[in-house]
This record gives structure tokens, sequence and C-alpha cells, in this order.
DNA sequence: AGTGAAAACGGACCGTGGTCCGTTTTTATT
DNA sequence: AATAAAAACGGACCACGGTCCGTTTTCACT
């Protein structure tokens, strides 16, 4: 859990004080334990700093906010899952076509969506943290595009092939409409050959 | 003020009682007028309710939580663009070619989620509202792509099509990365030919 | 080891969203 | 008009996110 998040933007010139790094693990992992006991939104800033057995004050500075913390936590499995994408096993990692990567990619990243739909709605989708992942997903996107010759205004067509696979349109399809998710998933295989064809 | 949403999907049996009437009146006026001289973020349910001269319990009874009573505010200008789709003049309404309706709604549709971004952001994309809304927005995109002979999973392209009109979407390009209005339009009106074309 | 400045800590404190329940108003009925 | 049940009201109250500032810890330098 002291693992550094990929693709440091910009990394910290002055590295953490030790009572700030130990105290910054222990949150997390207090963190942690809170969602997995009490679910997401019964999780309270107060309840984390007294598990980690630190001041309230400690974990605002700390993560600025719940948002910011959720958004730590989130950090975890995220990188994980970027780390899949650059260097792992294809066909979501180099090696296969670049369309079966496009495919995959878009697999892989409606299920992990949907799987910590929770968790990434309490990190809400600003800030610098969103920004940095935004970012991966909407370039790795771009890249494939460009490996398919895609002709057009690549950035705006990659926003529009992500976008269906955001949290709140999902929520709207799943959790609402009741849709499959397999029938969600295929749609989006559709939607990604019109948008790459020509 | 007073009138009733369009397509009111289950209308209550029993009428308001008048003391509720008129405070439900009052709320939304004072509601408005305070997000007009405080903005979104500066509103707050005990100055809404002291502005209307009524008890806080009575906001919450009427509109259940802030995001209802967002909701409610903003459901003003929803009905009158509804309006305008069903029954205005060409082409966002009846009367002109579907791909020019189509390309009429997207263009509208993006313009009034950028001018009412705080407000949609401000009443959540949840509750029976939100949902009354896409309904309608999902609704009709589905029935111009039929007129388009559009094959496929209709919903689903449907879906695929509006997600990149969405707040939290727009909020990213627009804000984030500073992309321009137009680039968004024009993107979006290639992706609605590509969708729609075979 | 001693020292001073910078960084981090802790928890009392505050504002706001949301609840609860005793009181008041409305409306239907006679 | 009187009455009673139902609905709505009001504001004290609570919980939680977030801030502030006096105290403590760390660390670089001697």
């Amino acid at each position: 859990m002291t693992e550094r998040p990929l693709l440091p933007l910009l990394e910290d010139a002055t590295p953490e004080r030790r009572d700030a790094a130990r105290n910054r693990e222990a949150l997390l992992v207090a963190a942690q334990a809170l969602i997995d006991s009490c679910g997401i939104d019964g999780l309270t800033m107060d309840a984390v700093a007294a598990k980690a057995g630190v001041g309230k004050g400690t974990v605002f500075r700390r993560f600025g906010s719940r948002e910011g913390l959720m958004a730590a936590v989130l950090d975890f499995s995220e990188t994980e899952w970027q780390a899949a994408v650059i260097s792992g096993p294809p066909p979501l990692g180099p090696g296969a076509p670049a369309m079966e990567r496009l495919l995959a990619f878009g697999r892989s990243r409606l299920e992990r969506n949907l799987m910590l739909a929770d968790l990434i709605r309490a990190a809400g989708w600003s800030g610098p943290r969103g920004f940095a992942v935004y970012s991966f997903v909407a370039m790795h996107t771009r890249y494939l595009m460009s490996e398919l010759h895609v002709t057009g205004d690549i950035a705006v067509l990659a926003t529009a092939l992500l976008a269906p696979l955001e949290v709140p349109v999902l929520d709207q399809q799943v959790r609402i409409e009741g849709m499959e998710i397999d029938r969600i998933m295929e749609g989006w295989e559709d939607l990604a050959h019109r948008i790459t064809q020509r």
C-alpha cells in the first residue's frame, strides 16, 4: 500500500516527513476497513480518524476532503488497472491488434466502473486525481484510435466513445432501467465499430 | 410558476392543501432569488426557508432534500425546453427532416446543459425527476433514430449519442481541457452521422 | 547532542443538511 | 357554526464535513 501512482505527472520535490507517511498509511488502511464493514455511505471522517488513531485535522490535512480520501483509496485499484493496460497480457495489454485491444479495453473499463461505482461516485469526478485518471484513459483511447487510422477529431471522438462507460450513464442504464450488462457491452462494441470505421 | 410538468407520468390523485401550495410557490420564488443573488453554492436551506417566511421543516417536507429543491427549480426551464422540442418551431420542433431535427436537438441540449451546468449538478442525476428528464430525452432521440432507419440496438445507441452531452463530460472538456464549444459541437455532429449511418 | 525553524498534529469549534415531534391550519362532515 | 381527523407547519435538535490555531514532532545543521 505504499506504492506511488503510475504516471506521476508532478512528483513532489520534497519527500514526506516520517510521521506524515505513517499517518497516511494508517488512514488509508482504516478507510478501507471502514468501507468494507460499513459501506461507503456509512463511513464518517471522524470514524476514520479514530480508527487510525489520529486527530481529525490530520485526515483533512492529508486528503483535503472526503472526496480526496475516497480518491486516494480508489487510486490503488486504478494504478493496478493502468498497469494491466500498459504492460499486462494481451488483449488488454500490448501485443494484440488495435481493434481487439480497444474492445478489451472497453469491456474491462465497463466492468471496473460498475464494480467500483460507489467508490467512484464518492470520489467525485473533479479534482486533480480525477483529471489524471481521465487523462490516462483518454490518451490510451486516442492512441488506439490513431492506430486504427480513424479520421476526424480524434480527441472528441475518443470522449464520445468513453462517455457511455462513465458511472452516471451506467447507473441510469443498469440501476434504473434494469438493462443487462451484456447488452450494454454489445452496444458499446457496435458503437466502437461505427466510430472507428470509415 | 404554477404550471405542472410536462409528461406527468404519475399525477397526484389528491390536490395540495392551500397552505401547502402557497408555501411551495413562495419557496421556489425564494430559491430562485437566492440563486440569482448568491449563486448555487451560496444558497442554504435555512436562507430559503427564512426568505420564504416558513420553517425549515416545511422546505424538506416539500422537496425532500437540497437536491430535490434544485431539481424543482430546474424543472421550470426543463419544461419549457421540452415544449420547444414537442411543439416549437422547426428544426428543433416538428416539421424538419429527422436528421436536421437530431442535429438541432443535440446543439440545443448541449447549450442548455452548459448554461445550466451549476444547477444541473446541484440537482443530482438521481431521483425520480432525473429519471423523468432522462426518459424524455432518450425517448425523443430513439424516435428520431427510428425515423432515420438506424439499425442495431437503438436504446443503447441513443444512450451513447446522449452521453457526451451530459454535464460531467462537458465539464471535463470545457472547464478542464479548455476545449471550444464549437469544436465539441462539430464532433458531436460527426458522431451523430457515424452512429446513424449504415 | 543541542537547537531552531518548518511541518504536522489534535481536537474544540462552526455551518449546513436533515430529522423529529408537539402545535397549528385546513378541510370534510354534520 | 361546530367538530374532528388529516395534513402541514416550525424550529429545536442532531450528525457530519470542514476549519483553526495552540501544541508537538521531525529534521537539517552545527
